[in-house]
DNA sequence: GCAATAGTTATCGTATACGATTTCGTACTC
DNA sequence: GAGTACGAAATCGTATACGATAACTATTGC
């Protein structure tokens, strides 16, 4: 369903491995580290090695795969680097997406945003990081799938990706961040609302990426533990 | 000759492929249109067509490339609306990617920059867009070759590749804009000698490739003929 | 003369096969 | 017992082959 406009024509074995793949690295079935071999997969996908070949080494232009020549494919993995530059990107294309969205969104989709919002804090108070993680996708998807530009759309979907194929590892739900963010939603929401400049809502966007990586930082140099050092 | 032997371990014929491909692409031996046949390409780099099918998919997912299943791929065409998309996106990524280098430029980067800048300002006296893009480039990658971040820098090469294999067809120099674009360099370098905000140099930086394409976009209206409709 | 259709050709998509490279286990030496 | 050398197994990388699909061409009917 996060498909980008699939023509609905007949998918290509490679296109079918690819979204399976994808898939199952997104959903966490693969999990970091998990060694895709060529054979085994195109053994439980019914088809040759070949499209499956085709279908990794797109994923790795994705990034959600890392390749070595002679080797062969893992999951990428968990270094705390990869996701500052994930996240940092991230709150740049995501940033751009939901000002250029802005003019675009509307009362309804406030509304429905609101709405999301409104479940998300309720998971605050029952504990429910799964849900809310994925409320959050939710939320954020209304901001920015009025995108008009296809191209940052794109790089706003890889980026939630990634962030996904690594929801099941270490980083996980900071506690006190949530709350927070929960608010920075409906600031948002009302600058949208009252049709405030790009640049500010664009600002206000990225800020409040940057404030879940600054807390995920901050947990992990008190953590003080190099955890995937390799 | 082409090719550039960047001290790695023996790249795989794929990877040859690719390389080749897409280094022909820039240059502009396949302009955009140029209809990219698999057996012919593998007879030329001396290959199997399996190694080249994924080196135009690569180049498909960076978007050089349009590839049609069962049809065929030729190189990624001029339209404008593409260009406006890829222009939006390269002043997104390209602004965060020099405000993110700027901490890190020291004046010998500047001085390099600056005497490219006047470079091209001696270009505008002879009439030499050739040069002057070729020079733009250089210029802009002082900038931002800094960048920490190897996401947000490999997005910027992206969007270049992408311009740069639209250089030869109808995106060509804007003569007024040109000038213009020198003095922005210069004002750009003064914000990072004077070690301005990061804010304040994205917006600078943004601007200036917003308004090489407002340029664009004012001389195409004008124009107002849609040259390439194929 | 033009449109529709059947046959031909060109090209892609994928399966299979095999050589190349790495990795892992075992035996041997010091 | 530790380290090294060798060999076997696993896996990747690519060539080749062939079926599938679309583009092209010629022929037929009107």
């Amino acid at each position: 369903m996060t498909e980008t406009a699939t023509a609905a024509g007949p998918r290509s074995k490679s296109e079918q491995a690819y979204a399976a793949v994808k898939a199952r690295i997104v959903d966490g079935t693969y999990s970091p580290g998990y060694r895709l071999v060529l054979a085994k997969i195109a053994e439980d996908l019914g088809v040759s090695v070949v499209p499956v070949r085709e279908a990794i080494r797109r994923l790795e232009a994705e990034g959600l795969v890392k390749f070595e020549r002679n080797v062969g494919a893992t999951v990428s993995g968990i270094d705390p680097t990869e996701y500052l530059y994930t996240m940092q990107t991230l709150s740049i294309v995501e940033g751009a997406a939901t000002a250029l969205s802005a003019p675009l969104i509307g009362a309804a989709d406030v509304a429905r945003a609101r709405a999301v919002n409104e479940e998300m804090r309720e998971c605050l108070e029952h504990f429910d990081p799964v849900r809310f993680t994925r409320l959050n996708q939710d939320f954020h998807s209304v901001l920015f799938e009025h995108c008009p530009n296809p191209h940052i759309l794109d790089l706003v979907h890889r980026g939630w990706n990634r962030l996904a194929s690594l929801r099941s590892s270490t980083f996980r739900f900071v506690p006190g961040r949530a709350r927070d963010s929960v608010d920075e939603h409906e600031a948002l929401l009302r600058l949208i609302e009252t049709g405030a400049a790009a640049d500010e809502i664009e600002r206000a966007a990225r800020l409040h990426r940057s404030a879940t990586l600054d807390a995920y930082l901050a947990q992990a140099t008190s953590t003080e533990q190099q955890t995937a050092q390799q």
